[in-house]
DNA sequence: CGCTTATGCGACGATCTGTAGCGTTACAAG
DNA sequence: CTTGTAACGCTACAGATCGTCGCATAAGCG
């Protein structure tokens, strides 16, 4: 129930970004948006890849592999920082707001902003399931 | 100003803990304290990887290195956080929430005492310089 | 029934990590 | 001054990743 993503690598975090972007893709579509021009061979070894990490799935369409994300890119940045939280603050995500804001990446305001967001993007997306 | 810190392995990450956990340390007392007994050599080598990435410093006392933490836990974890924010939601700490709420990993009751916990450690701390 | 095309598999080199052995040096005791 | 000892850095090495492919193969299309 809770499955621990592997890290990624470079370019697997390139490919998934990707994936998440543009819809279902093909190796095909995502070789062509690369920044970098590799084999489709290469490409194809990426996503198998990134399949057996759990990241993505695929369907067949005709002899075409279809890949999408398993996993909405929001919940898989909310599990990497569980694991943050959790290796360097034994869970406490407080101390890490506490870096933040001490670091100057966050302030008060924005964090009770955020609070407000959530909130209303919760709400928003209504009665969801769960 | 902004320098990445590498990834950590489990030893290695096992020994910044007590680093941080016990202030400055010897190798002999990281052996001590570690889960797996291990060689000196051993810890001291990863001591000195830990130095090379950043993340620890050490003075000498005579001939024996004393290494301390190059940062505070909870700033590289703020840093680490705000990574996997950038890599994965393009820089908005919001989606992150958003998805922690959605995986129950938080709820927005937390999140707000947190917002508030937060402002008031900032304020325990005083005029804390900076 | 071949030709084309998309696939999986296996591989190779570069890194990173855990784990250590070894040679070197500084200081204290003889 | 010689030697034992303690602490250090250097080098190594095997196992796991990751970036990159070449190649044999299976599945439609004409």
């Amino acid at each position: 129930m809770d499955d621990r993503l592997p890290e990624l690598g470079d370019l697997e975090h390139e490919v998934m970004q990707l994936v998440w972007a543009h819809g279902p893709v093909t190796a095909e579509v995502v070789r062509e948006r690369l920044s970098r021009r590799l084999k489709e061979s290469t490409v194809r070894t990426v996503l198998r890849r990134l399949e057996e990490k759990g990241y993505a799935r695929h369907t067949v369409d005709g002899r075409t592999y279809v890949y999408h994300a398993a996993e909405e890119r929001a919940r898989v940045a909310a599990k990497a920082v569980q694991r943050i939280v959790d290796w360097f603050c034994n869970g406490s995500m407080e101390e890490v707001l506490v870096g933040m804001v001490d670091n100057a990446m966050l302030d008060q305001q924005q964090l009770r902003t955020l609070a407000d967001q959530v909130a209303k993007a919760k709400k928003a997306r209504g009665v969801k399931k769960e």
